[in-house]
Formats: C-alpha cells, structure tokens, sequence
DNA sequence: CTGGTTACAACAAACGTTTGCTAAGGTCAA
DNA sequence: TTGACCTTAGCAAACGTTTGTTGTAACCAG
C-alpha cells in the first residue's frame, strides 16, 4: 500500500504538503503541487479512507434506510440514489429495516458505527417516532421520502397519497361502479391511511354507502392481494371494481380474479398504485397511479448533498406529483 | 462520542485492557472484564470502526458488484447474502458496474479506498479478463456468480446454462413445434453464449435445421425483448414458438404477440429463463426455467465468510440445480 | 523460604491522515 | 538596509483503536 509518507519522501516534502497538494489546500507552490500530483498518479496512491475518517471525522457515506431492498419498489429509487452519488463521489450504505421497531437502532448503528455523514429513510412506519428528534439531536442531516413531516427543519419528499388515491377511486367510480373494494397496505403506514382516506372521499363523493366501498388489509405484496381479492370474491357479493394500495397487490388481485374464472375489466375493475415497471405486463396491462420513483431518489440525495455541503438548510419539503396511467385494466 | 479511554477511565484501567476485554481476547481477570462490559453498556459505547480499520487493516466489509442493482434479477441473490451479512456481521458494500469495461477499476476502488474484506462478483462479463488475477494478487478473497472458472482456487457458483437452454428448448420442442426462435442476451456474457448452445443442441437434437432455430439478440431487458419479437413476427414466418434467454425479455415478448393480436401459446408459445417472481403474473402465467436466486446469494456469503474466518479453503466450485416450471406460456 | 511460573495489567508504538502552529526564506516599500 | 509582510514548507499532535512487550504481584512446588 503505498501511503502520503511514500510520495513526501519521493518528492523530497513532508507528508503535510502532500496532504495539502492532493486536497487542493492553500499554502503549497504551483509546481510543488503538480510534481506532486504527477507521482501520486505515477505511484498509484489511494487514500486510506480510514485514516483519513479518523481525523475528519467524516466518512462520506450517506446511509439509506429502507423496509427491504429486494422490494421492486424501490428499485428506482435507488438508481436515481446513485445517479446523484457517483457524481458527488458518496458512497451509499443500504440497511433494511424490516418495519420493525429497531429502526432507531439501525440508524444510532450506522451512524457512530459506520458514520455516515447523512441519512436518507425511506418509508412511513409510524411506530418508531423518535428517530427524527434522535437524528436532530445528532446533528446529522437526513431526508425522508414517503413522509410529509409537519414540523420544521425535516426535510421531506412525498406525494399527496389522499390525492392520488382519490383519482385512483374515482377513475373506477366514474366507469358507473357502484359497489367498489380497497385492498389496503399496513395501517402501520402513514400512506396506508392516507390511501384509505382519499378513497373513502370519492367514495363518499360519488354518494356510496359505507357498506360499498369496504376496506381489506395487506401488507403490500401480491400474495397479499390474492388473499384478500379471494376474501373480496367470496364474501362481498356484486363487487365490480378494486383499488389496490399498491400493484405487488393488484398483481395478486388479477391473478385471484382469472382463477375465479372472471375477467377484467369485465367483471372486475382494478387499479394499482405505484406503477411498477411490471405493471405493463400483467393481464391485462394495469390502470395505475404512478409515483416519480427516481426523482425522488435522485431528489433526496441532491438535497442530502447540498446540506451537507452547506449549500441549503435545513427544512425542504419537496411534493412531487403522481399521475393516472390508464391502461386496460379498468 | 464515548471511546475507549472514558471507559478505561471509569474503569480504572488502562485503554488496552478494555480493548481486550471488550473483544474478548485473554488476559483479562474475568471480573474486570464484566465490570468494563458493564460500563461500556452503560456508556452507551460503540466501537469507532474508522480507528480500528486503521489498525487491524480489516473493514468489516464485502463488496457486491453487478451489473446494476436495480434489475430484479438481483433481489433475491442481495436477499441471499444479506441472510448471511446480518448473520455474521458484515456490512454489504454495493457497486454497480453496469456492465462497463471499467470493472477492474471499481473493484480496484473498493478495495483500497472502502478495503472491503472480500468480494462477490456477479455477472460473466467476459470483456474484462484480468480481475480474477489481480484480486488473487491482492489476496482479496472472493466469490463469482453466473461464473464456472475452469482454473484453480477461484470460488465459482454457477448454473448449467446449458443443459437449462436445452431443457426449456426441448419443453417447446416437445410441444411439437417445427419453427423455433431464440432471443439471446449480449454476447459478451459467458450465459448468453451457453444459452444459445443449449437451444442449438436441443434444435438439432429434434432435426432442426439452421434456418428453423435463429436466434435474435437483446440485452436482457424488456424492451429488447419487444423489438426482437416484433422482428420475428414480420420477417420469420411460421414461427410458433420462442425461447427468451431471460424473463425480463420474455415479458415484451409477451407484449408483441397481444399486440399483433395473436394469442399466446395458442399462436406463438413462449419460455423464458429466470423465474422472477413477477412471472407467475403475467399474461399468461410465463413457463421458465427457475434459477435459484436466493440460494446464489446465501452460498455465496456463506462461502466468503468462511474463507474470511479461515474455515474454508479457496477452489469451492459449486453447481447449483435448476428446474422447470411449467405455467401455460407453453 | 526460595525460585519459577502464571495471571493480570500497564506501557507504548503503530496504523495513515489532517491541520494548527512555527520557521525559513523571499519580496517589497520606506 | 531594515523591518514588515507574505508565501511556502516543516513539525508535531491528534483522531481511537489494537497489540507486542514489559512489569508486577500472587501463587505454588520443591
């Protein structure tokens, strides 16, 4: 391994200057600075980013929490993540958390254990609520995507979950469904109720009762939606038509629906939530919302980024919008 | 930021003791050492990692590279590993490589600058030839998947590509199909060229002629899979049925056939090669070959951390089994 | 009672950087 | 020519661990 104390002597300096040159620091000669640059190219130097966390005491990792990688879910977010990452030259660090309530934990480990200089998290589980002030305490910036924070100083992306929901519930209702279902996510979830809401609000709009627009619970994978689409097809008589709080669980709603021998839209409508790169796919292709999935990775690390950089401030709170894909499955 | 000497001091011992104590090394009194653990619990004390790389020149860290972390093909292989890491305590380091020539280059990269302690390699990107021998020159254990090295001492998992192309071909053939396509990945990857082999063999097998198997190119992705198919539809006529080299290409397959209004596999019948999970739902429910995904990647930490530990010696070569399965694509 | 062994603890160096301070030399104006 | 100032380089401490070596009791066998 060959250190800044190999180049110092090689180049007749002490290390110090070398240190200097390479880091584009005031107080070392122009041609000093080039010679040395010339041999640590020539020499193949690396710095030791061990070395160098312990005195900086930055690492210039960004964490990145999140309920579970392997989710197609978060696929693009991450891709928009690192777009932003091999650009500024951060290293992201994915941690899954599962949804449990260690989630604090994870993020107290990644933080002195690995020292991450930043904190992305992704998700809306509402059973951990300590972490922000933790964070905040920390003084280490972090930004959150999934979640619309009230208070000031968190640095949010989200989507208005009522909202899109509702354009989900009401692209069904205005097709003259009349007896309608929700296959909903963890009530755990923040955007669990805020989906639950925007589609009891065109339900209530469009004048159905409480007894036509009931409300299933998942967990937001498509074994999930299978389950509750049989439960729907078995136990609510003369339902034509299903919002799905994501499309993992209109995946196994349509599949539930075929072995059911009945057809969609014909039958039964249905439409998801997320747009998945899948969901051109299913059969048939699904109606969807779909969520600016790499803009908000690409976002949150850009803002993670400048705040680190001391670019920006604290407290950005960034809506994106969503949009109806209409495809045929409703 | 508590550290070991606070602990030492509240100890009244020397920093080293409680080093040693706290990582259970010998030669300290049994209950120092449960006095000092008690306090470093108390304390709320973490290791500073940055500090004891520096010393012990071990991170802590496997680094992951493929082509591109957010293909769902790797879900379940990262599922795998992260078993094994949160398991064993590793952290899991993730690169994309994106199938660039600059391969040697990042690995390079992880290994001097992040100093991970191992590495996991999956891809057969045969462009860049020379890693294996600068990571045994380095020393750096590691493991490759979609990988069969035919030299010595390189740990490889793989599959039989070949007889894997040959069984879902021969699944088509059997069918009675007389006019067959493959649509094959890139070229550059070692499981493309085997993929090709397999379907070859099993055309000749049943007295195909060159002209009644031609095989298209795509990169792996659903679009390519859309555009080759659309190629066969208008310039290979008669053909009745079509051998994807993955999944992902399969569904745009998929995609081409409805739209010229054919019905699949009545028409044109269609196998793919992975078994994503998302294959159960498409339209309709896709015949492939199911890699063992999961098993991939927990071998392969299992494997690395072994060697990590000295348990295991360099040169396992382990070939996992595949498996048919039948939906109604075909 | 003595000599040797053992068990525990302290000491100090080292890992490779960064960075505040000091020193040396050079430049320039008075 | 001198003194003030500026630029460049060197020195040394520090970051928080680990670990080889040394020191010192206590213990035990002869």
């Amino acid at each position: 391994m060959v250190t800044i104390k190999d180049i110092a002597r090689r180049a007749g300096v002490n290390p110090s200057v070398v240190s200097r040159a390479l880091n584009n620091k005031y107080g070392v000669r122009k041609s000093t600075k080039e010679r040395i640059i010339a041999i640590a190219e020539e020499m193949g130097y690396y710095p030791n980013t061990a070395a160098r966390r312990l005195v900086t005491r930055k690492s210039g990792m960004i964490g990145v929490m999140m309920a579970d990688i392997s989710e197609p879910f978060y696929a693009q977010i991450i891709k928009g993540m690192e777009y932003v990452a091999s650009k500024t030259g951060y290293t992201l660090l994915f941690s899954n958390s599962y949804d449990s309530l260690e989630q604090t934990d994870v993020l107290q480990k990644m933080i002195v254990a690995e020292s991450v200089d930043g904190l992305v998290i992704v998700g809306s589980n509402t059973q951990d609520t300590n972490f922000p002030r933790m964070l905040m305490e920390q003084e280490i910036p972090f930004v959150l995507i999934e979640r619309n924070f009230p208070q000031e100083n968190i640095n949010c992306i989200w989507i208005d979950n009522v909202e899109g929901a509702y354009l989900a519930t009401r692209h069904l209702l205005e097709k003259g469904h009349k007896k309608i279902a929700h296959i909903a996510g963890n009530p755990q979830n923040q955007v669990t109720i805020e989906r639950i809401t925007g589609f009891k609000k065109a339900a209530r709009e469009f004048g159905l009762s409480e007894a036509d627009c009931p409300v299933f619970y998942g967990n937001y994978v498509s074994l999930d939606g299978y389950r509750e689409m049989k439960k729907i097809l078995s136990r609510y008589v003369g339902c034509t038509g299903v919002f799905t709080a994501n499309d993992s669980m209109a995946y196994g709603a349509l599949q539930a629906i075929h072995e059911a021998g009945l057809v969609v839209p014909k039958d039964i409508a249905v439409v998801g939530f997320d747009d998945l790169e899948f969901s051109a796919f299913t059969n048939p292709p699904l109606t969807t919302i779909r969520q600016p999935r790499y803009e908000m990775g690409r976002k949150s690390l850009e803002i993670l980024t400048k705040i680190l950089q001391g670019r920006e401030k604290n407290g950005i709170n960034l809506c994106l919008s969503f949009e109806l894909i209409v495809r045929s499955s409703a």
